[in-house]
DNA sequence: GTCTTGAAAAAGTCCTACCTTATGGGTTTC
DNA sequence: GAAACCCATAAGGTAGGACTTTTTCAAGAC
């Protein structure tokens, strides 16, 4: 995922980031920055670069005769990519997930149903050519196999919604969607109503249908918040 | 809006970003770490700093011997909230507002199904009170003190929610708003309609009717689509 | 007893100086 | 023409000292 050998102060940032998001230092902790670079054996200059960082994305904030002081979960940027893996990599997991989910389902199906108006005849054929390739894969355990197309189905609604910050979400998809198939439970070939579903979507935004398009995406969605237990009766 | 003071590296970055998000600077542009630090007259140590924060942001990517190159728009943090404002403030503001309201027109209304299902008594009542204030303030140009209740009822919609990810989403909801009355023309009192629908959102949610809810924030959203005449067939 | 004042301590902030390391590109060699 | 080799370059990293801000707390004033 995170190639995390982006220098010295990634390598901190890797260790110090998940603790924080872990919950391991609770809102108002404080570390001092000579303590946390002799621990982690880097120069204070590096730790400090790890620190703007940190601070970049609102996870502790800087006080001089304080020190370094962990704020709240509810003043994170939750939305950054580093940050989401990092929670989707520790304690805060699920909790994490089902706000994703959540998110997805807010998100995508507004997305498809711009994809149906805005998608180039491209980007239909590879939806076409994504939702076939799901077909071939959804039985015989060619779980990666599958995966791989699915992701990509869902990364090429995204952006051909033409909605910059609908497209950014792709990333996070495919985090969300991985994790299903590697880190949670998933044995058995996927459900069969699913793989209906993207090839029905496929085809409703190839033929311009946006309605069609909502619709369907919904049910996806719906279809991912119930594996959650997420309940919306 | 920004601190924009919060250590000699704040003050660079909240040149550079805005450059770097307004395009001055095309993809692919090389950068320099000592230049940067001669222009701005701070340190090496200062500027690396900065440096590392425009990185986390996907703005730039930093590499030895080449030197820190400027990231292409579509690998931007697009959501974070810094990222957000130093678009709003340049010559991106446009696209920026399509973009976020067309988030908003997405996550709003699953939000408001959330909340009529989750919201406490507290959040209810808080709600009904921003609604009379939207009235009260609605007619008699006090656009200020509409704008302020308009904030702080999505603000609760959003909190309300139950959704971490949606709640995070209130300061951009906010910069948006107070954007529509301060940057852009809004010379005349707001529309008696909209004012309408807030108030029945909010009866909505504390009568726990959550289709109600989700139906009538779409409306408030497809109104600030047409706004920016972002149509929606 | 409470309030003000001011000194001291703590921790981040910034700078300077110097050294190390990776790497892109040019040059040589086969 | 491809592969091996060099080297200038710009980032990466270290060390330490001077400065600033902010908190704390104690002494003195009212």
């Amino acid at each position: 995922m995170t190639i995390g050998g982006r220098g010295l102060h990634g390598h901190v940032l890797d260790t110090l980031g998940p603790s924080i998001t872990a919950g391991e230092y609770p809102p108002g902790s404080v570390l001092r920055t000579d303590e946390l670079a002799q621990r982690f054996e880097v120069s204070r200059s590096v730790m400090r670069e790890a620190v703007r960082v940190l601070e970049s994305m609102h996870l502790v904030e800087s006080r001089r005769r304080v020190g370094v002081t962990v704020r709240p979960k509810d003043e994170w940027n939750v939305y950054d990519p580093q940050v989401i893996r990092w929670r989707l990599a520790g304690a805060d997991r699920p909790q994490q997930l089902r706000s994703l989910t959540v998110l997805r389902s807010a998100i995508e199906p507004v997305a498809a149903g711009l994809a149906a108006r805005h998608a180039t005849s491209e980007q239909c054929a590879a939806l076409t050519d994504c939702a076939l390739g799901m077909i071939a894969t959804s039985r015989g355990h060619q779980l990666e196999g599958y995966l791989l197309h699915d992701v990509a189905f869902h990364r090429i609604i995204l952006t051909a919604s033409g909605n910059e910050m609908f497209a950014r979400l792709g990333d996070v998809v495919a985090e969300v969607l991985s994790g299903r198939t590697h880190h949670d439970v998933m044995f058995e070939d996927p459900d069969p109503a699913a793989v209906t579903l993207h090839v029905r979507l496929a085809e409703a935004v190839r033929a311009r249908d946006a309605g069609a398009a909502e619709d369907l995406t919904r049910e996806i969605t719906v279809g991912a918040l119930h594996e959650l237990d997420i309940l919306a009766p």
